[in-house]
DNA sequence: TTGAAAGCGCTAACAC
DNA sequence: GTGTTAGCGCTTTCAA
């Protein structure tokens, strides 16, 4: 590698002081001669300089880094968060350090231990636990944070999630219109991640009064299947609501693994995943979330609150949409 | 924000000097006493000290950044490329400096720059652009460079790839076998993109000899769907070969809506999205990648080149998997 | 076994 | 209109 070019080295071949150069960097041409402007252009397009962003943040005393650190990278909805994430810093000085948390708590906190030391001016977190004294460093430091998808409680920092409370009531409404007598929820483990908990309780909700009884599987129990298979059995009308994509998957999988039929055997509901949803026979009902649009949001909170030290709710809650097909 | 504590701080405290915390960061303990030791690692826990990753890149004139350039991350391809250079680096001192291009070439070269400006110390690049004088800058800088699944050329900079054309050149064998008398290639733009390219050709070149007719579609062009049915209706055995998962579905979508039966009708093989290709009736065939050992070896082999300038084949091929199902 | 001092690339207060 | 100088937080050479 070439020794890197330095302000240094403009200012000595444009024969101009180094603040002289600093300050053709930062636009402030008040008090420059158009002669120097043009000669520090001119070095600066022959040597392909490129001030230095660490020097840069060292004096500003920030990074112009925000942290993303999301639960895992490789499923849809995270793709589609991060693109709304992405798009928005894109017209801003900011650099997005996204971190994978893979799901594992540990990898969760090293990965924050480390934004921190590379002093991120800010933190995007879809939280893998539900208490805030996990992350009680955070809080010390008072880095400004917003949550996605998830939020911990008491509340510690804004957080920009999906509806899933209201739209579980409204897809109750359904469900004792189309005259079942058992909902099962099947999720991965719910406790401690609000959004699933909101989903469940939602569904309650909106079904008390009603002679519905609702089953709870985790599809982190090793025997899942077998719980789901005996729930099917012991009941007439039951249909499966699914509270992610991946979860939606495995439940297709399964019915069809038993040949059961959707929706005469079973009716089926599910979350997320929707450009798949109507391409299987029959199209899934399911409940369309906008990730992007909840990234961007995020985005743009977190910056209010970097520059503008902005008070934002508790909650910004991002409409997802009830798609009705054919599953249930 | 509070004020963020500093070697100062911690020299002051500990009532030793500031090079005596650096040695201390930096694990020189040869000659450090005991009580200096513990007496540092109390004061840094006590006022819960992280250094400053800015001060010691500049320092160092390394920043332990890599940029990673992705031509748009909101698809399964990308997260699992994303998972696999995530999981490599976590468990060095690097961080992970990822880029959207979003599919549009200004803001790819947009990014690049801003990676030169955080003074990556290297990129991980699915290139947009085919002639590797589009990025020349990256080759006046030296920086050092891994390309995955695509390449520009002539050769500049080592690629990890999918076999893609040896898998088109098996898949021409079965189409062969099976009698179809025309096949349809269905992609995005293949023009420079060489993984789109090498299937193309691939299948061609497996198919040299033979009776069969090939045709090329773009669904860029906005008349594709015309364009394949009228190819379709001309021809007595076709297949259409898609070439990637988006393409895929699309495809999917299009024989749904005109009623055209798998295999029967028409016969449906496509790239990647193994996932759901086997979930929808009939399952399709499909040639199943491995993004997320792409983008591991990609990682590794940047790491090989930055740390000991390793010198690499053009090429490393990360075999993929013809999925045979029902819809050929 | 430890410290003083210089310097990484940049910015800004103050001077002229 | 431009330059001198100090300093951001850290590492490292040299000295003690």
């Amino acid at each position: 590698m070439d020794k890197k070019i330095t302000i240094n080295d403009i200012a000595a071949k444009a024969g101009v002081s180094k603040t002289t150069i600093s300050r053709y960097l930062n636009d402030k041409f008040d008090n420059m001669s158009k002669t120097t402007k043009v000669r520090i252009e001119q070095t600066i397009a022959e040597l392909d300089y490129r001030p230095n962003r660490q020097a840069q943040a060292l004096k500003a005393r920030n990074s112009f880094l925000i942290g993303v650190s999301v639960a895992d990278i490789s499923n849809m909805y995270t793709s589609r968060l991060l693109k709304g994430i992405g798009d928005y810093f894109q017209n801003t000085h900011y650099q997005v350090l996204i971190m994978d948390a893979d799901d594992n708590v540990d990898r969760e906190l090293s990965n924050l231990e480390k934004m921190m030391t590379e002093q991120v001016d800010g933190i995007i977190l879809q939280p893998l636990v539900h208490q805030p004294d996990h992350y009680q460093f955070l809080i010390d430091q008072k880095t400004p944070v917003v949550q996605v998808d998830r939020y911990t409680e008491p509340f510690t920092w804004p957080a920009v999630v999906s509806d899933n409370f209201q739209k579980s009531v409204d897809l109750a409404k359904i469900l004792k219109a189309k005259q079942y007598d058992t909902i099962i929820v099947l999720a991965n483990r719910i406790t401690g991640v609000s959004s699933r908990m909101n989903r469940y309780n939602g569904l309650k909700a909106g079904l008390t009064g009603s002679q519905i009884t609702v089953h709870l599987i985790e599809i982190d129990d090793f025997n899942w299947q077998s719980q789901l298979k005996k729930t099917i059995v012991s009941y007439n009308r039951t249909a499966i609501f699914a509270l992610n994509g991946q979860v939606l998957w495995s439940a297709v999988r399964f019915l069809k693994t038993h040949q059961l039929r959707i929706p005469e055997d079973i009716g089926l509901i599910g979350y997320d995943d929707d450009q798949f949803a109507d391409m299987i026979s029959p199209a899934i009902t399911s409940i369309s979330q906008n990730p992007q649009e909840i990234g961007r949001t995020a985005a743009e909170k977190l910056n209010m609150i970097m520059t503008e030290h902005a008070l934002l709710p508790k909650n910004i809650r991002i409409p997802s949409t009830l798609q009705l097909r054919d599953s249930l």
